[in-house]
RNA sequence: GGAAAGGUGACCGAGCUGGCUGAAGGUGCACGAUUGGAAAUCGUGUGUACUGUUAAUAGCGGUACCCCGGGUUCGAAUCCCGGCCUUUCCGCCA
């Protein structure tokens, strides 16, 4: 969410930034006018509230003192219904600002490249070599199904399209991912683990900003108005939600391993093979919580141990930053990591990094209290996957397959696998 | 799922036969006094949001908030209705 105070008084700044994404100013000229017509309304309503409680109080002393209250009962009655009716008004009017200001997007960093699609995201750096192959390389589709370790026809039979049944060695090897990226970011890169729950109330949703923009992407329980959470953002960014936090707690870095649950509505006939674009997937995701001043440098940091994972697996990629048309509905800021995958012939997103700033800490009401200033003040949040598993068992089985159509399990993987070096 | 009790400030805990309660008391915390220093003691202070004024996220004023939403009333933490959550007992269950 939009800091209310700033729409109002860096109006055209706000507007400048939120029209970089290209889809137009989200009606925020609205919620300008809107809010100002509420304060109008506030000043009046809050006025007559407040002779209220001052006759109100008076009532106590003029009754002990046998006066007749039947007059003044009369004035205040009429005006308490004039309260009331303005109370409506002023309702009415904060419920229409606040729902055109939950769909604008967060305004995008300055430094956003301005595009209008992927085709315009600026490449940061690359890492690896993409390797040649001396034979035709097979897609991981192709290689999954024939060591018989990944299942669509069978996923299709239980459930539907875009699920994948992992078998023997596949479903091995995706756990000894989530194993590996959880030790990684626990035990070198400092993050504490969490466990969450996979399924998250409409509070949660709005937090983060998948509600109520998106709803028709998420998988919805209706008997409970719970949802089966998209990523692990959700619970875990939502964790301290309506929270203060101490100063001193701060930076908190997070990690959670969770299956994440998309409808990929508006995605029919894209990454229709394979693992790529899945109704359920399993993810290991960073969280930060950090103070402002910091959230740019932890940005950085919280990328870069991304890429560790890669780099452990020598797995080719390269990190691109998001143009202005690309960043997502809650970023200010966000770097994608996108590794080499010889079917696509190309790089392909293997983790999002984003700066949300103080977006969805506003929505989510996440504070810290300045230890010198006691004042409290909104955290900055982070996330980024670390990483998308499905999508990289499919990078390993591409770039680590050879020409007899076995796999070679990447080294640091090996201790995880049991000892497996080589899948065949 | 059935029954009962309950949800008050950072925490504990009064109030709940409606007005004098933003909320007693205690703990914690901050500052000050005392001390060689500390403990103890004493004093003062200690919520958040919105809003008016303002250069100000400084000060001063107003409004709201005692789980959430609605209602009764001149007036509600206090009464009524709905919801959510917690605890205990029963049932069910990995």
């Amino acid at each position: 969410m939009l800091d209310l105070k700033r729409i109002r008084n860096e109006y055209d700044e706000v507007e400048r930034l939120v029209k970089l994404r290209g889809k137009g100013d989200y009606g925020l000229p609205k919620v300008k006018a809107l809010d100002e017509e509420r304060r109008g309304l506030l000043v009046q309503v809050e006025d007559m509230k407040s002779s209220q409680n001052k006759i109100s109080k008076e009532i106590p002393q003029m009754k002990k003192s046998g006066q007749d209250t039947t007059e003044i009962f009369k004035e205040m009655k009429q005006l308490s219904n004039d309260i009331k009716e303005l109370d409506v008004k002023v309702k009415a009017v904060e419920e229409e600002m606040n729902e055109i200001l939950m769909g604008i997007p967060n305004m995008v960093h300055p430094d956003t490249p301005v595009g209008k699609d992927d085709g315009e995201n600026l490449e940061m750096r690359k890492w690896g070599e993409p390797r040649q192959f001396d034979f035709e390389a097979k897609a991981h589709w192709d290689i999954g199904t024939d060591l018989d370790i990944l299942d669509f026809e069978r996923a299709t039979k239980i459930t539907g399209t875009r699920f994948t049944v992992m078998k023997g060695k596949g479903a091995r090897l995706e756990r000894a991912l989530v194993n590996f990226m959880l030790d990684l970011h626990t035990e070198e890169q400092g993050y504490t683990e969490i466990l969450p729950p996979f399924m998250v109330n409409r509070e949660a949703m709005t937090g983060t900003g998948q509600l109520p923009k998106f709803e028709d992407d998420m998988f919805h329980i209706p008997s409970k108005d719970f949802f089966l959470i998209p990523t692990a953002e959700v619970p875990v960014t939502n964790l301290y939600a309506n929270e203060i936090l101490d100063e001193l707690s701060l930076p908190i870095y997070h990690t959670a391993y969770t299956p994440c649950f998309r409808k990929e509505a508006g995605s029919a006939g894209r990454d229709t093979r394979g693992v790529i674009r899945q109704h359920q997937f399993n993810k290991v995701e960073m969280v930060k919580f950090v103070k402002p001043e910091e959230s740019y440098k932890e940005l950085e940091a919280l990328t870069h141990n991304a890429e560790e994972v890669l780099q452990l697996l020598a797995i080719p990629y390269r990190v691109v930053q998001l143009c202005s048309g690309d960043v997502g509905f809650s970023s200010a800021k966000t770097y994608d990591i996108e590794v080499w995958l010889p079917s696509y012939g190309e790089y392909k997103e293997i983790s999002s990094c984003s700066n949300f700033e103080d977006f969805q800490a506003r929505r989510a009401n996440i504070r810290y209290r300045d230890e010198e200033t006691k004042k409290v003040n909104y955290v900055h949040t982070l996330n980024g996957s670390g990483l998308a598993v499905g999508r990289t068992v499919a990078a390993i089985l591409e770039n680590y397959q050879q020409e007899d159509g076995s796999v070679v399990v990447p080294a640091a993987l090996i201790p995880y696998m049991g000892g497996c070096e080589i899948i065949k």
